[in-house]
RNA sequence: GUCCCAGUAGCUCAGUAGGAUAGAGCAACAGCCUUCUAAGCUGUGGGUCGGGCGUUCGAAUCGCUCCUGGGACACCA
């Protein structure tokens, strides 16, 4: 456990144990201690409502509880400096902080190690992010989704879970089949048919220049063998090399994955009638116009849903159903899907079936990302998927760089829509956040190089006991939150509380830098100091930007 | 019509296990480079937390209701 966390529970301990005390309640009428940080400084290091909480329990008035509390407090316990009692109730604390003088030498110790935690207690987590149908190239929201979906891997395993990350590929279904169609219309029309493109068919132009390819490759070779043939070949090849261009993005994009799940696969493991068959054998699914119904209304749903089509095909749920019990069979605790704001209304059927299965509501988490809005030169940048002039991954990173694409899109939260400004995210000025950060932690690494060009051991021994200034003790604040901050993004589920945090780091680290000198020859004693201090912020801003995935550099 | 998300400063957004006087960045205004990177710092102004009702010691936060914006509502995927 980390120092702050440390120096946290022990004055948790003797509040309780200054409840117990007074006899303000017994041990199981006990409220949960809750430590808060207050806004004022005048308030405070930490301060507790345990008096208003208690107001019913012990029947009196929350002052004199607070009063009653504070005259137990054994303060040479933790650190305790002052006790005040103040509005409603609120007990604050003041606490000598040398003890926060240690997080620097524990940071530089721990490295990257520094804001692990056992949070998660090896619960196995899968998260199932991305999953574009391999049917064209990635684009706006998948970036978003990808960016989401990794950050909260990250943080997650460094809170103490154990993740999977999986990318499910709609191999399978109709839209597979049209796939197939539109790059067959394609082709005619590269070897010079005039050919009209299938309704609803897929018209970017990678399907043209995957056509294209077709027919440099093999000539007219296509026009003359049955259809079937055809379609088959173009579909193997559409399959092929869609999902090629896909793994290849992700990877470019820092978005790693342990699992590529094939849709198809359950086709032929044959597991979807066997989910079906449990279904049905579980009372949730019944024959109507001659279709396969699912009784997702018993928990909740709008309507019922189709399982299998009149023609006996499986609806695009039923694989689905299939592959979320065989994600819960394959032994993970919980499941986290990320959707993109389109599937939202899918939301309920999927944990219907979940439960119909019969296993636990809870085990699956959707969480929907949001759409986003491009804006360039202060307009909003239009775009369609039909005519094939989305907006794709890899032209927007070639166009805000990658850094800035990341960062930009894990700095809000999931659940807002989000408007992207490009001119704000290619600024190379203190407006643009990510090069607020990166320049902090470029900043650092400049004055160690000088440091050591003036023949300072930035490796030597340092007195951190020297650390008083205001901003220094604002940043060994800081450094002290970060386990609390990953802990907290991780159980929430909310990654965005990392730039966030690291944006104020960055601007701790600023302030500190303007307002005192770090290298001082005249004081070796302070410098050393200063440089270990520096040394752990830039571990700090390196690791929280490695979470997001976007790059430390060194110099700017 | 039903469901989901959102509505907080001029703009973009934090604040979501209920806490004290609601925050940040940008924009506006006023300052700081002979000094470790000014891609930086310091200060000032700026609010009916969409409206209303309720829950309670206390609500931006929880409940109900209405308004606005977006999205989803197939035997498509």
């Amino acid at each position: 456990m980390n120092i702050v966390a440390e120096v946290e529970q022990q004055l948790k301990n003797e509040i309780e144990a200054a409840i117990l005390k007074a006899e303000l309640a017994s041990k199981e009428e006990m409220p949960e201690i809750i430590l808060e940080t207050p806004k004022e400084k005048e308030h405070g290091d930490y301060a507790t409502n345990m008096a208003m909480q208690l107001a019913r329990i012990a029947k009196k008035a929350p002052k004199q509880i607070a009063e009653e509390i504070v005259e137990q407090i054994d303060t040479g316990q933790a650190s305790v400096k002052k006790i005040d009692i103040a509005g409603p109730g609120f007990i604050n604390f003041f606490m000598d902080q040398s003890f926060l003088t240690k997080v620097v030498t524990e940071i530089n110790e721990a490295k990257s190690q520094y804001g692990k935690s056992d949070h998660g207690a090896g619960k196995k987590v899968q998260i199932e992010f991305v999953s574009a149908n391999p049917t064209g190239t990635l684009h706006l929201g998948h970036a978003r989704g990808a960016a989401y979906g990794d950050a909260l891997a990250n943080v997650m395993e460094k809170a103490g879970y154990e993740v999977d990350r999986e990318y499910y590929i709609n191999d399978a279904g109709n839209q597979i089949n049209l796939l197939a169609k539109s790059i067959e219309a394609r082709y005619f029309q590269a070897v010079g048919h005039d050919v009209e493109m299938p309704e609803d068919s897929y018209r970017g132009k990678d399907i043209i220049e995957l056509a294209n390819d077709l027919y440099k490759e093999h000539g007219n070779h296509y026009v003359d063998v049955t259809e079937e043939e055809r379609l088959e070949a173009f579909r193997q090849h559409g399959l092929d090399h869609l999902l090629e261009r896909i793994k290849k993005d992700l990877e470019e994009y820092r978005v790693p994955f342990d699992t590529w799940f094939s849709e198809t696969s359950l086709y032929e493991t044959g597991v979807i009638g066997t989910v079906v068959d449990q279904l049905r054998e579980n009372g949730y699914v019944y024959e109507q116009d001659g279709a396969t119904w699912f009784k997702s209304t018993d928990f909740g749903d709008d309507k019922d849903r189709v399982l299998v089509k009149q023609d006996g095909t499986y609806t695009y749920l039923t694989p689905d159903i299939a592959y979320h019990q065989n994600k819960i069979d394959r032994g993970f605790d919980e499941l986290i899907n990320v959707w993109g704001a389109d599937h939202h209304g899918y939301v309920n059927r999927m944990k219907a079936a979940i439960q119909a299965l019969g296993n636990p509501k809870d085990i699956l988490d959707i969480k929907i990302v949001q759409i986003v809005h491009l804006y360039q030169d202060g307009e909003k940048v239009k775009m369609s998927k039909r005519t094939g002039k989305a907006v794709t991954m890899q032209e927007l990173i070639d166009e805000v760089g990658l850094d800035a694409t990341r960062y930009f899109f894990i700095m809000r939260s999931n659940d807002s829509h989000l408007d992207f400004d490009m001119d704000l995210a290619t600024s190379e000025s203190n407006e643009n956040p990510v090069y607020y950060v990166q320049y902090a932690h470029a900043r650092i690494c400049s004055m160690l190089k000088q440091a050591e060009e003036k023949g300072v051991d930035v490796n030597a021994e340092a007195d951190v006991s020297l650390l008083t200034s205001e901003k220094e003790i604002d940043l060994l604040k800081r450094l002290g939150d970060y386990p609390q901050v990953i802990a907290e993004a991780a159980n929430k589920k909310m990654p965005h509380r990392i730039p966030q945090y690291v944006f104020e780091l960055a601007g701790d680290l600023h302030s500190f830098y303007n307002a005192e000198k770090v290298i001082d020859l005249e004081n070796a004693e302070q410098t050393h100091a200063r440089i270990a201090l520096i040394k752990a912020v830039r571990i700090v801003i390196q690791d929280a930007l490695n979470l997001i995935g976007v790059h430390a550099p060194e110099q700017m």
